[in-house]
DNA sequence: TTGACAGGTTCCAAATTGGAACCCTATAAT
DNA sequence: ATTATAGGGTTCCAATTTGGAACCTGTCAA
């Protein structure tokens, strides 16, 4: 299977990977959090060629994760924006930094801290349950068939069975 | 710059992408959570071929998200099973789902659902502040200088201003 | 008038990929 | 005893993707 038909699969992570699961696209996106907003300033930040920096800023207008906002009339300048689409992949970065934190640092700690504004605290974002409030761990969830696999497959639709075979996530 | 070089910088993202921001690892690992252990197994759900595979598996257990574990003495068989780095993983996955979930749907919903053990219900994992519990933002969070950056320059060393020039997170 | 700046595009050599073919070992089937 | 099959690879090549350098274009500023 070649890589452009990974988001054929009836599976969310598939389907985000194939927008974002590439090289760069996700430090683009970082990037963007982090208020960059121009062309040259993506590269500066990330050092990406040109080439490939206009067709990840495009890609990423394109499926709705940044907007092109005019900035100078004249000379037609835009920068890039996150959409609400873009703002809400802001956890999956934010889990990478944890991991990263956890497991690639060097022993000198976080590079990168956080304040809850709400709170005025150091935050450590924590994945719970909304039922619960208890931690999310992979050894305590089940994934189930859910809707999305359920009515293609009432509707005779062909799903292929690596979706359906949703066994308990854990090793 | 080069891909290979990103993880020279003093970020978590950069250095979690280094290890699993290419196209296929991340899948890799999501089946992985689904149980998929053996080379066979993997090679069918995904339709990757054997080369690329076979280099990614290794590349897993080399950084330690995988183990391969003997299962045929005889003829030298392994499974690649989630480390305990790699089970941790679980909550870069379970955001790119409900991130999925929510913007690349098809219009039928969930392909999956998820129940939480130890409360038996369905449950939408919910990313919240550890100190006031509320729900975390991007607009919410301001991020620091951490001590990952701190004493390195401390220690005179070299930093690249973009690591450094954390602004608040928001568009 | 010259030059710099922002934001591209074009081109090529180098690296990465997918796919097919092949290899090796150990069991299973005939 | 011979053949087949399964698991897990490796080798090779053509196709695709990449990084880097060079070039283009329209505006402003000196």
């Amino acid at each position: 299977m070649r890589w452009e038909e990974i988001d054929t699969q009836v599976c969310s992570i598939a389907r985000g990977l194939a927008i974002f699961g590439d090289k760069w696209t996700l430090l683009i996106v970082r990037d963007a959090f982090r208020r960059v907003r121009r062309f040259s300033d993506f590269q500066k930040s990330l050092g990406i060629s040109k080439h490939r920096l206009s067709d990840r800023l495009n890609r990423l207008v394109e499926v709705g994760i940044l907007n092109k906002v005019l900035y100078d009339e004249k000379r037609a300048r835009y920068e890039y924006r996150l959409t609400q689409k873009g703002i809400e992949l802001y956890p999956v970065l934010m889990t990478v930094v944890q991991w990263g934190d956890k497991w690639v640092c060097d022993g000198d700690g976080s590079p990168v801290v956080f304040e809850h504004k709400l709170c005025g605290h150091e935050v450590q974002p924590k994945y719970v349950c909304d039922q619960c409030e208890k931690d999310i761990t992979a050894r305590d969830i089940v994934p189930k068939i859910g809707p999305g696999i359920e009515r293609k497959l009432l509707r005779g639709e062909a799903v292929s069975r690596d979706s359906i075979d949703v066994k308990s996530i854990t090793n």
